[in-house]
DNA sequence: AAGGATTGTCATTTG
DNA sequence: GACAAATGACAATCC
């Protein structure tokens, strides 16, 4: 314990003379660190019954201080980049950025639980405006209480360096609080970190790092470490204070581990996914270095979920070592359901289709050869042993895939017989055409195409009785649907005849039966007219004798049955 | 094994 | 009259 306090404060004097070169420019006098240095381990002892408190109020400081150095499109939902140095617009990395969110967004994110890496990445987003973003930053708890104790160590004479203090720590140290709340941790700024940007920088620029830290990020990891800003000279040639301040600060994520740190964050927490949930819907996908390949089974249903990473987007070469692609960070396999780790050579055909589909629309350029033979060999690493012989076949496959398609349609196999007949005759006399086009193909072209090849006599019959017969195939698959649809509308017309047949018979019931009727009143009524006629001497007539007849006119005449016996009304 | 259904092919007819 | 399409007839194949 002793000795890790000797070596600390050893450690921060280093720092107070560094931070005083610094400063130096400004006019500061050494004695302001010397006085603040003195009462510098009482800050310490006060810091530390805060420090319970503190870390209560510690996530909800880094949100508003996230929210403070960022700003979020409202529209798109996207991050802005905010880089202050840069007018570089071109050096944003939106994977990286994303990454760095996605990395932070978390309580208990090894990146936040991790001083180097959490001064690394958030060193990318200083204030657009150190000022405005200052007086915000103020009423922070956290920052306030930094201040405090460093004003009250501060002479009251020298209120510039409390703002260049300020502007130092603005953007780093905020988001991860010091291990102790000494003034000197608390003033480290970009001369700082940067120096930790140089000594990392070197240990990612190896090819292992970007590749086992790629993740989803689609540019080369030295490009996306910031370039140090202001650095002195004296400072980066020490090595000896940056090996020493490297270890008080990552002391327990020595440089060394970092590749292996690094690595170990996706390993965690298993899939990229939950790495970079945002990456995955906003990075376009030829842009992304990796490829979401989800393989379902047919029977059971199940999926497999593959992140296939790309290697295109590399602008450097990298160092395709195929033990640093076995590792679950780059592929990695989900199986939803046990049965899938099982039946994986059931799945490899399907996987095949998928990754060439994938690859096919990502590459239609000269280029998909190349990004084949990557993920070709990417794949050939993984568990699943895809080799990659199988992803350059994806014409022979497809052509294959179809052949059995068109051949699985006839259940009975004679058409496919007949087909493979003539391919394989037009394949012996090396015809120009396939069997397909020559006979789907209009009369002018064919002719046209008998004159332009030149084809024997053999050739020539052997193209017209394959158009013949094809023609007369088709020709008799049309007849006879014409012939069957024919019978059924025949059948269809019999059965509208038969039910029209039935509506006339009982319609002609039930006129005949209308007829009966009428029939039966007129002859009822006719015996009642009948019988109330009289002659000129009051006597009934005989129905024997005499008929009542009407004339279209209206007028009735009672008519003798004998001509000589009519008597007109 | 017989028979129905389907399909391809040839010969002939039709437009 | 030539030609493509339509159709009848027959054979091969499958169920």
């Amino acid at each position: 314990m002793e000795e890790s306090g000797v070596l600390r404060s050893e450690q921060e004097i280093s720092l107070i003379d560094i931070l005083w070169r610094q400063d130096i420019d400004l006019g500061v006098e050494r004695e302001a660190f010397d006085v603040h240095f003195q009462e510098r381990e009482l800050d310490a002892q006060r810091a530390r019954v805060q420090e319970e408190e503190r870390k209560k109020r510690e996530s909800e400081l880094e949100e508003r201080v996230m929210l403070a150095l960022r700003k979020m499109d409202k529209e798109t939902g996207e991050i802005l980049p905010q880089n202050v140095q840069g007018d570089d617009s071109t050096s944003f990395n939106p994977g990286f950025e994303l990454m760095t969110e996605a990395f932070l967004s978390g309580q208990g994110s090894p990146i936040t639980q991790n001083p180097l890496l959490s001064a690394l990445l958030l060193s990318e987003k200083p204030p657009p405006d150190k000022e405005k973003a200052s007086i915000e930053l103020l009423a922070l708890p956290d920052l306030q209480h930094y201040l405090d104790a460093l004003e009250a160590h501060v002479p009251e004479s020298q209120p510039e360096l409390l703002e260049k203090i300020m502007d130092n720590s603005y953007g780093h140290q905020l988001h991860e609080p010091p291990e102790d709340n000494t003034v000197l941790e608390t003033v480290s700024g970009p001369h700082v970190l940067a120096h930790i940007h140089s000594g990392c920088a070197e240990i990612m620029e190896t090819p292992e790092y970007a590749v086992s830290h790629s993740g989803k990020t689609t540019q080369p990891l030295p490009q996306i470490i910031p370039e140090a800003p202001e650095i002195e000279q004296p400072f980066l040639d020490t090595e000896d204070f940056t090996e020493s301040f490297l270890d008080t600060i990552m002391s327990t994520n020595p440089p060394e581990n970092l590749n292996q740190r690094s690595f170990q964050l996706s390993s965690d927490l298993n899939t990229q996914e939950e790495l970079f949930p945002e990456l995955e819907n906003i990075i376009e996908p030829e842009h992304s270095l990796c490829q979401h390949v989800s393989v379902q089974k047919d029977s059971s249903g199940s999926t497999c979920d593959m992140t296939l990473f790309s290697l295109e987007s590399f602008s450097e070469p990298i160092d395709l070592d195929p033990s640093l692609y076995a590792d679950d960070a780059f592929i990695t396999v989900q199986p939803e359901a046990e049965e899938v780790r099982r039946s994986q050579s059931d799945q490899i055909e399907l996987f095949d289709l998928s990754v060439l589909s994938d690859v096919v629309d990502l590459q239609p350029s000269e280029t998909s050869s190349q990004h084949l033979t990557q993920v070709g060999t990417l794949l050939h690493t993984d568990s699943l042993s895809v080799h990659s012989e199988d992803l350059f076949e994806t014409e022979a496959t497809t052509s294959s895939l179809c052949e059995i398609t068109t051949s699985s349609q006839s259940p009975q196999g004679h058409r496919s017989w007949s087909v493979c007949r003539d391919e394989e005759r037009a394949r012996t006399l090396l015809l120009p055409l396939s069997v397909d086009d020559i006979i789907t193909m209009s009369v002018d072209a064919f002719n046209e195409a008998i004159s332009t090849y030149e084809l024997n006599e053999g050739q020539l019959s052997l193209m017209r009785d394959i158009r013949r017969r094809g023609k007369n195939k088709m020709a008799a698959q049309s007849c006879r649907k014409r012939k069957l649809d024919s019978l059924v509308d025949l059948e269809a017309e019999v059965e509208e005849l038969r039910e029209e047949r039935e509506r006339v018979m009982l319609e002609k019931e039930s006129n005949a039966k209308a007829l009966r009727e009428t029939r039966g009143k007129l002859s009822k009524l006719y015996s009642e007219v009948f019988s109330q006629l009289r002659d000129e001497h009051g006597n009934p007539y005989s129905t024997k004798e005499y008929t009542l007849q009407y004339s279209t006119d209206g007028r009735f005449f009672i008519l003798p049955r004998s001509p000589h016996a009519s008597k007109h009304t």
